[in-house]
DNA sequence: CATGAATGAGAATTCATTCAT
DNA sequence: CATGAATGAATTCTCATTCAT
């Protein structure tokens, strides 16, 4: 009788064990026997389960990115239809990390960040996931110029903009939390959206 | 007859060495060897001019703080009183790194931005330059909104969601410049200003 | 089916690696590269059983200690009641290795004398050693010095006299073995403890 | 007009640096940059004047040697002709450093004492003086054996004995001053040498 | 003679990965 | 699947010695 397999738990338990080393100490000093311990697991046991440490990185980007998708797409799913409400619900599934949600993630989040500045690999999950946002919030704010009468023409640009807002808010919770006033990001972002709408020709 | 100093020249080459290397490699893999490499000297020499290799990192970091306040002085001392001219100074000093002045740089900041999150000593120099950067934005955006007669309360709010957008900037940049649109970073960060200040209260 | 552990084992060999290596060379000169070489084991390895090359070191003097400690006590046991017989197994115990017992034995605790001069934790560990051969031997000169009708007074310093030529004859001993009229020490010591004897005041 | 020669003294200066930290330090940790410091030299300088570091240490123990035996003789001259008297001279000359005279050459004389179990060429000049002295010092005891009607057979050994309660006292003097009685030695080896002197069998 | 920079050969230590059990 | 020992290639740092001035 075989032993059942628990390959998936064990995954996740290493991921999660990435997770929280790296964002302490940065992907390159989370060794595999940190990640082990982490994970109350035996170091031979990760390479079991993972080809190389690289490897568990890629699963965990994957996987920080597929719970924001998640998140959005549920708040989205309860935001209704107004172009106003779907923003304001993007931005806060993105926010909620940056606000302090889970500083672990967060701290991950922003060493996946570095990380996609040299490993081609990560790069490219880094890059379609931001593209998939890019995407995903210029097709909400042209609705919502729309809805004003204005031009979609500025769309992606601001999209752009509120995108490094928010992950130029997460850099700072991880390095800077105590100098920031609680809460100044939503609203920034908010202005910055609000701000471009009224400014927008008309169409 | 000794032979001459030039212990501060070294320094810097040294100190260039690790820009270049980092840039491209982040801080853990940015090797001394390499570091030399880059720099034109031998491995010996990198550790009869620096202690260790984290206090080249501090130095790097150091000078990249200095350069930018170089910089920011500068086009400040040339924008002359208007409140607005001076925030864009500000944000221009600020962002022409971030709009691709020198990648070297840009990627190199990013890098000492994630260091940040785990070295005290990186960390404590990053934040000193944060907290200024946030005391002389505030100081510049409560002026803008007084001229405007509007009260100056948010003004450190409004501060934190300038600097977070930049520093998202830098790293966007860094990891997935491709995506972006050409000079989206600067008008973004002006509505999200002009936004703010329209919206807030009167004095 | 995991590998059976091994770790004491190993540290063992390491340690006696060491212990090789060292009477030989000194500890300073006494490479990682040529302990492992030593204990037929891989460099690695070393530093998976212990944490440093002084963690060997510390290991290494407690296990000499210890050595000593048991040489010592089963010679007390054997030497029954009379005090002058419990001084001659004390001081055969201590020379033992002082007369040529085992030459790396001689060479490596000299050589710990000499680092007990300036690493504080080998000094520490070499005190408490020396402090409780100062105790016990005291006690046992006493209790000499009692049976023959005398003050057990100078009994401390009397100790410390003993201890010294005993380790100065291992000094020797390691430095210049062929100066040495044979079987020199032992006699020396008798004629140190038996002078004091008998010019002890009365009790 | 060619600068007066300073060599010699340059070479004093350099020899006493490597005293200083050689005391605390040991001889491998005694860096050319600490010697040179120590001797408020420039480390170029210092390999002008010695050939190698290794050239250094030759000296430091020769120097050490000739001031023991000026010592020893200008306390030899004021001693007279008792046999008695001159053995004293002899020990407290030798002591006068281990009792505590100057911590700093204790604590080298240990060292080298270290160094001579592997070093050949410190080897061969710490057997000289070793040989000497135990010569010197076996014509002492012959003396006084034969002016108490003794046969001198017993001489060498019991100076070998003496000798090595010395340096053991030099050793612990390093190590563990604080577990010490103070003035502990002088007497202990004096009835070493009572105790052997009235136990020889007559001429 | 003197200075202090420069070199290069080690040294200890770290760590991803492999492997025996 | 699981364990933890084993390996070996890197990596940082040290330091005696050399050298240009």
């Amino acid at each position: 009788m075989p032993r059942p397999r628990n390959t998936e738990a064990r995954r996740e338990q290493i991921i999660d064990g990435l997770l929280a080393v790296m964002g302490e100490r940065g992907y390159e000093r989370a060794t595999v026997a940190a990640i082990a311990r982490a994970a109350a697991l035996s170091p031979g046991l990760i390479h079991y389960h993972f080809t190389s440490k690289r490897a568990i990185l890629l699963a965990l980007v994957e996987q920080l990115v597929a719970r924001f998708e998640a998140r959005r797409d549920a708040l989205l799913r309860r935001a209704g239809n107004d172009p106003k409400d779907r923003i304001d619900a993007f931005v806060s599934a993105y926010l909620a990390r940056g606000a302090g949600e889970d500083p672990a993630v967060v701290a991950a989040w922003v060493v996946v960040g570095a990380e996609a500045t040299r490993q081609p690999e990560v790069r490219a999950i880094y890059r379609r996931a931001i593209a998939a946002r890019l995407d995903a919030l210029t097709d909400l704010l042209r609705a919502r110029l729309r809805q004003r009468g204005r031009s979609g023409r500025g769309a992606k640009r601001l999209a752009a903009g509120v995108i490094a807002a928010i992950e130029g808010a997460y850099q700072l919770a991880a390095a800077a939390p105590e100098l920031l006033p609680a809460g100044y990001a939503a609203p920034a972002v908010r202005q910055m959206i609000e701000g471009a709408t009224e400014r927008a020709p008309p169409r």
